[in-house]
DNA sequence: ATCTTGACTTAGACAAAGTCCAATGTAAGG
DNA sequence: CCTTACATTGGACTTTGTCTAAGTCAAGAT
């Protein structure tokens, strides 16, 4: 993702220090944050930006297939940034942990065509929920 | 689901107009309805009803594994009166619809022990996308 | 049948997450 | 360095859901 600003300039985005500090965030760590988390993120580095930008950011960000935005449970929506390599959730029922996992086999293949009900059926997502060590062991 | 009222009892429930009413609603259609719909369907029957109330019943149902709470974007929850047969979900990518599917297999069974991270792994969720046979055709 | 009591309901305040808008600022091409 | 279209800002607003204190009522006891 380090080529990531020069791939979306090459897109027509507009360069700014709050896309590129929104992009910088999500590109550190390895981790999947709200999108409050990543605005007090940026906000350490650039103290004036607002909100509203870092939704907007985050938004482009998703609508250009950057990152993948996952909402697990009515909880806030989490930004996914590893968006170039299929994979699952594994999500933790107490704390809201996300782990990226990659199940085994082909997951489209276990729904039968009597059960698609002539959708055309193109995605699928998993979830898996369950403690992490943390919280089971707590 | 039609002694769902007798089977909550046996369990010390205490029955009230307001809980008959949220679970006549989500006994009727088959659909997967939100907290705010369920409440404009149990204020046709009950006006005075509250939303807290619908909220708090709603709460019960799921604790109770009388229905499951399915969140399949970042709005509202939505209910499923179904939860007494396993089964995941395939939803139109376009018009939000949601159908149920029993996909074949152990879901559970994809998630190799050392892509587990040392979670206690209890559920899977599978949500199908795609479209629906009248939006395809559009 | 009526009483009693603790569980249930209510309205409205509150909170969290996110959207929208008009005014202001600025990146980048000319 | 000018222009201008696009981006940012702060704050009001919306949606979804939670909490609380006070009043109400179902159901067992008498």
């Amino acid at each position: 993702m380090s080529d990531l600003l020069e791939r979306l300039r090459g897109r027509g985005w507009r360069l700014t220090a709050q896309r590129r500090v929104v992009a910088e965030v999500l590109d550190g760590d390895h981790v999947h944050y709200t999108a409050d988390e990543v605005h007090a993120k940026a906000t350490e580095r650039l103290p004036e930006i607002s909100r509203a930008t870092v939704y907007n950011t985050l938004g482009e960000l998703v609508s250009l297939g950057e990152i993948i935005e996952v909402s697990t449970d009515g909880r806030a929506k989490r930004y996914d940034p590893n968006a170039h390599h299929a994979h699952q959730h594994l999500v933790c029922s107490r704390c809201g942990t996300i782990r990226d996992v990659h199940p085994a086999g082909d997951l489209l293949a276990g729904l039968p065509a009597e059960e698609r009900f002539g959708f055309q059926v193109s995605a699928v997502e998993v979830t898996y929920r369950g403690l992490c060590p943390g919280c089971s062991g707590a």
